[in-house]
Order: C-alpha cells, then sequence, then structure tokens
DNA sequence: GTTAGCATGTAAGGAGTTACATGATTTT
DNA sequence: AAAATCATGTAACTCCTTACATGCTAAC
C-alpha cells in the first residue's frame, strides 16, 4: 500500500504557495519564511529533496518557461520552476478542508492561519475552537503541576513555568478575538494586542 | 578522532538533575518535562541511549544500590541508579559557566534559567541580556519585514505576524525585569504579569 | 486474572541541518 | 580578477519519535 502518510508541513506549504503562481526552488524558500512561522528559515538541503519528492508524487509538475510571472529572467543558471498539477491542487483543497488535529497542532496551525484566506469559513471556526481547545488543556495541565510543586521549585524554575503560562493565555486570548471576529463577520484586526493596553 | 561536539541539550538537563542527587532513567525522564520547556516529554527512546552514550563517555556512573533518595523501594525490575562523575560535575561546572550564544539560543536558554539557583550571578546577567539582545534582533528584523510588506499580505498572515512580534515584545520586558531585579540584587518575583492575581 | 504502572531497552524512520560540489552572471 | 548573488543538488549526520520487545509488581 502507498504509504500516504506524509504529514509534511513543508509539502503543505509549498503547495500553498504554487497555488499563486509557479515558482522555482530558489525563490520558493525565500517566500517560506513568510508562511512557515516567521523565523524559521528551511535549508536548500531541505528543500529540494522535498521538490524532488513531490514531483515523483506527482504533486507538483516542471512548468515550460512560459515566463508569466518571472520578472525578466537573463541567463543564470538554468532554473526549474513547478506548477501545481491537478492533484496538487486537490491535495491542497484537501489539506485546506481539514479541520482535525493536524490542523491546529503547533507547526500545522502556524500553517493553516497563513493559507485561512483560501479556507472555508466553517473550517476557519472549527481549527480555531480547536486550538484555543489544546491550549486550553495545556494551561489546565500547567496550573496543577505549579500548584502542586509550587514549593519544591526554585524561584527560576517558577518564573520561567510563570511566563509559559502567561504565554498561552496571551495565544488564548488572541484566540478569542479571531473567534469572535469570525463569529460575527468582522475582517481580522491588525492592531497590536500588546504593550499598551491601557485598560489592567 | 573523537568527535567531542555533543552540544546536546539533554545532556546537559541530565547532569543538572543528577547533580542533585543520584536518579534512575525513569524517574529522570518525570522531571525532565520540568527543565526542559514546559510541554517537552522526553522519550525513553531517547533518554536510554542517551544515558548509555553519557556512561560510555564518563560523565555519569552506576551508583551502587546506597538507597539514601529512593523511597521505599521493593522488588520492581531491577533499576539502574546514575550518579554524576568527577568529570560529569566538571561538565556541569563547565556549561553553567557558559554565557556564550549556546545558551540563549531559545532550546538551550530555558535549560540555563532552570539551573539559574546554580548559576553565578554576573554569568546569570550576561545570558539574560544575550537572550534580550537576540530578541531584540529578531524584532527588529521582524517588524522591517512587516513594514515592508503590509500591503501585500492578507489579514491573517499579518495577525499571525503581529501576534508573533506582541509575543516576542514580551518576553524582551519579562526579561528587562529580570535583569533589572539582577541588578539591584532582588529575588525574582513568582507573580504572573497577567489575568489573575494569584494567591492561594 | 487482567489491567495499570514501573522499568529498561532497540530498530526504524521522520524531519531537519551543515558542509560540500558545481557552475553561471553581475557587481566591485 | 575577486566576490557576491543566483541556482541546484547530494551525503552525512543529528536529534528526536514511534513502535516494538521484555518482564516485574500492585491493585482492582
Amino acid at each position: 500500500m502507498a504509504n500516504t502518510k506524509r504529514t509534511h508541513v513543508l509539502q503543505f506549504a509549498v503547495l500553498g504557495l504554487l497555488h499563486e503562481g509557479p515558482l522555482h526552488g530558489y525563490e520558493l524558500r525565500k517566500r517560506l519564511n513568510g508562511v512557515l512561522g516567521t523565523f524559521r528559515a528551511i535549508s536548500y538541503g531541505s528543500l529540494y529533496p522535498c521538490l524532488k519528492d513531490m514531483l515523483a508524487t506527482g504533486l507538483i509538475a516542471e512548468d515550460g518557461p512560459a515566463d508569466a510571472g518571472a520578472p525578466a529572467l537573463t541567463g543564470r543558471r538554468a532554473r526549474i520552476v513547478y506548477k501545481l498539477t491537478a492533484e496538487g491542487k486537490d491535495k491542497f483543497q484537501q489539506w485546506l478542508a481539514d479541520a482535525g488535529p493536524d490542523a491546529y497542532e503547533d507547526d500545522l496551525f502556524g500553517v493553516h492561519l497563513a493559507f485561512f484566506g483560501r479556507t472555508d469559513r466553517d473550517i476557519r471556526l472549527r481549527i480555531l475552537l480547536g486550538r484555543r481547545n489544546r491550549l486550553e488543556e495545556r494551561m489546565a495541565t500547567l496550573r496543577s503541576n505549579l500548584a502542586k510543586r509550587r514549593e519544591r521549585l526554585d524561584e527560576w524554575t517558577l518564573t520561567l513555568q510563570q511566563h509559559g503560562l502567561d504565554s498561552v493565555e496571551r495565544e488564548v486570548d488572541w484566540l478569542s478575538t479571531l473567534i469572535n471576529q469570525e463569529i460575527d463577520g468582522t475582517p481580522p484586526s491588525t492592531k497590536s494586542t500588546g504593550t499598551e493596553p491601557a485598560s489592567k
């Protein structure tokens, strides 16, 4: 049986970027930062084998040099431009429609959110709720651990854990805002949630 | 040539825990959560080979069954209790004294902080400053990216990046508090920055 | 008498990195 | 002529996880 497992965040991200138009590896890699976590720079040693794999699986194909999107390429080294195949588009749609656990676990969630513009509203809502739920579970665990061990931990460990807890709390707040906006149809705000909230 | 590279957060954490007294693998693993990121549960498939390795390198040794710390162990399966060797203690001290980049990069920073109780005050300060610096660099990059691309990104990507930025900002604030306390000698506060007053 | 928890371990594999190998073109 | 940037790719290695293999004891 063909191993269809491949959750592979990277593949998802590549499909999403290629969904906007054909690209070659070098360019793809640069744009990957925006889609993957803000600070992830994927290396070529990771990307090229991935593309190779996707080509072999038929998710992408080499694009004939119909230089539509590419801005005035002169000689340079022969670049290989990839585009989505029908199967690739299909796969991407499947991914977009998945609101299961895979969609709100850490890494995956960020990528899903990056493609929310192309995700159905009800799927979006389910992913956001799933994510918030997961975080709330974590918070509960953390709080009970903290309460139990409070005396046995030194101050540094405590501050660290407290900061972690605060972080998760703030992500939950952020999600709640998004969820509410999603429910009453307001587009998401770009405003900072942070530093100078005025109400305390 | 003997590859002495091994930065290995895990080894550092194990040394730190063993520094308080001999422990066996199973117990070690449970305590690792507290020291590593709050949500990292290291698996046995990772821990046991690591212990094996450290044993081979001479950082730890099997402890004779002088059941000092262990509470009333009856039969059970033969557990293997490890203790630090002189080299292990040495290695740990070296690690504690390291205020270089390794000490404030993501994973490593958390572990270092967990052992701050056994770290010299000036080293602590340098690590905190190094960490804050790194985060401020990131913030600068992020902000300029955000400013440059603001128009070309959809609202979801923007909120995501904004939330990321806010997160980093708050970590910087937290670090600044710790740094100030470190400078004027106040012990770190356990109080939450957030949501609840938390006297219990 | 079976399930849950204690306890140690290995094999296979997934997801990524660094370092290397190659080579063209543009800028200094 | 050297350096920077563009561009693709492989090999070896790291660090981790899952799934398996083993077996003991306590509790239900």
